[in-house]
RNA sequence: GGUCCCAUCGUCUAGCCUGGCCUAGGACGGAGCCCUCUCAAGGCUUAAACACGGGUUCAAAUCCCGUUGGGACCA
């Protein structure tokens, strides 16, 4: 095995350091499934001042790609999941599968199968037609072929009595009757290592404590565990998280909407949001709903883990990520806000103003905005020096009878030499008072003149960000257009 | 088909292990009201669930058995 990371042998570890892994498979995006899973197991690393391991199984090499392993980097980077040791790649290890595959041959614990697939398939059909399970007959077993020719596959040595019981950190105690175990593959005709052999190999040698991944493993983990005690390596705790479900109960997947972890930092969502939401999908603590990173670490505990499948709410999710552009800090959104900005075609006008304004601006709309993507919407109208009307909203409150009192107004606020909101408020209502209207009659032309629409934040707050000068040519400008305006 | 897992409001869940505080709590979403310069945000109110059937017990969402229904894996 190459360089294991210094990174924990520094540190005095004990001989019980918690050691946990996420073992993705390089084909495709870094589905939302995954994270949660990788979220677990990086969240009992870090509470348990453990080690947390990224591995890539790509031993699957028709369906693995370079660009689906950077994708699953990316995505763990973006999420913040940070890993003390690796990738490693299963490609890079294959020397070890077949090392230990040849010590359980000359154990006695495996053993070279020379059946062929078409005669296997036509045995498994024959058993099914009879009613019997489909296993493999076991033929091979006691042959004793030691250097078989032609094509051979090396089969372990299942245990045919006894139970397999494992305790599962979040089902409890499951117990399996070996009966029903095969004597499964480890090593195809073609020198590759099987799935099963594998990840026991990976998990013995890189001394993984705690073995957490899908349910959909649950039934693997009897194959696992024989394997584990024939190769003569501790057999780990298991913990086995339940599904991620679309709407419709059935598995989630793009019909439910976007799976890949990406899509939702391209969609506006905050990190620590998904983080959040995630980790309530399948998890608890009480009643509460929002957590930081650190109460997670703090906090998190398998007894808590739900034992049963959850569906992927869309909808909460979205208010949770309200909940984060509405309480993280307005710097910290700013930045996560300004390379879609740039996606808006907003570059120039972003690199025109300063980070201080931005989260000023960011202020102005957060409670408005569910995502960054809404975000950018409604922040449009405050860069450049004036905003485009909106038709329908100049039409409506932009007419010919809103431009003397409009004009009213610009002459109040011109004989501040500054701005002042208490001032300006205090002015705006002296002429509400005055032309005898409500304040929404003075305050909707006053907002399309200002922003375009009819929508936005307090005018008061509006004037704010765009100071002095510009609220005053966006009222003229306004006036002019009241005044062109058909009516 | 076999083996295993699962089952509280539409959804995420608390409660279940260690029965009584549960006329089942919170959150999202829904409905209504309030606040209001628009849009939001916020506040208040409200509808909504222990899959079913047996048992154990003075007492069961909680323990036991079964049924049903979902799911995973094995090919």
């Amino acid at each position: 095995m190459h360089a294991i990371d210094t990174v924990f042998q520094r540190e005095f570890p004990p001989m019980t350091q918690v050691r946990v892994r996420f073992a993705p498979s390089p084909t495709g995006f870094l589905h939302i499934g995954g994270v949660r899973t990788a979220l677990f197991n990086w969240l009992y690393a870090r509470q348990q001042q453990g080690v947390f391991i990224l591995r890539i199984e790509d031993t699957d090499q028709s369906r693995s790609t370079d660009e689906s392993i950077q994708a699953i980097i990316d995505g763990m980077k973006w999420v913040g999941l940070d890993w003390d040791e690796g990738p490693y790649r299963q490609t890079e290890r294959m020397d070890l599968y077949r090392s230990h595959a040849m010590r359980l041959l000359e154990a006695g614990r495996a053993y070279w199968c020379v059946c062929r697939a078409e005669e296997l398939e036509a045995r498994r059909k024959e058993a099914e037609a009879k009613g019997l399970s489909p296993r493999y007959d076991g033929r091979c077993r006691s042959l004793r072929i030691m250097n078989p020719a032609g094509d051979a596959a090396l089969r372990f040595k299942a245990p045919q009595e006894g139970q397999t019981v494992v305790e599962d950190l979040i089902k409890g105690k499951i117990v399996f009757d070996n009966v029903i175990l095969d004597d499964l593959i480890i090593l195809r005709s073609n020198g590759y290592p099987t799935y099963n052999f594998s990840v026991v190999v990976d998990d013995a040698l890189m001394n993984i404590t705690h073995v957490v991944r899908g349910d959909d493993h649950l039934t693997n983990t009897p194959r696992q565990v024989p394997i584990f005690e024939a190769l003569g390596f501790p057999v780990p705790h298991f913990g086995h998280l339940p599904m991620i479900l679309g709407a419709d109960k059935t598995r989630l997947s793009k019909r439910h909407g976007a799976t890949s972890i990406m899509a939702y930092r391209d969609m506006g969502y905050l990190p620590e949001a998904m983080v959040n939401y995630l980790v309530r999908l399948g998890w608890s603590h009480g009643d509460q709903e929002l957590f930081t990173r650190e109460e997670l670490i703090e906090k998190f505990s398998w007894k808590h883990v739900q034992t049963s499948a959850a569906v992927f709410n869309p909808d909460k999710l979205l208010w949770m990520n309200a909940e984060y552009i509405k309480t993280s800090s307005p710097a910290s959104v700013a930045q996560a806000l300004v390379p879609l900005l740039e996606q808006a075609g907003l570059g120039n006008d972003v690199r025109t103003v300063t980070a201080e304004w931005l989260a000023r601006l960011v202020v102005l709309v957060k409670e408005r905005a569910k995502t960054l993507v809404e975000m950018v919407e409604w922040v449009k109208p405050y860069f450049g020096p004036v905003a485009p009307f909106e038709e329908e909203a100049a039409k409506k409150f932009l007419s010919p009878a809103a431009a003397p009192v409009l004009s009213k107004l610009v002459q109040r606020f011109e004989a501040f030499p500054v701005f002042s909101k208490s001032e300006w408020e205090t002015a705006f209502k002296k002429s509400v008072e005055e032309e005898g209207l409500k304040m929404g009659q003075l305050a909707q032309p006053v907002r399309v003149a200002l922003t375009g629409r009819t929508a936005s934040p307090g005018l008061f707050e509006v004037m704010e960000v765009l100071g002095r000068e510009r609220t005053l040519l966006r009222l003229r400008k306004g006036i002019e257009r009241a005044n062109t305006s058909p009516s």
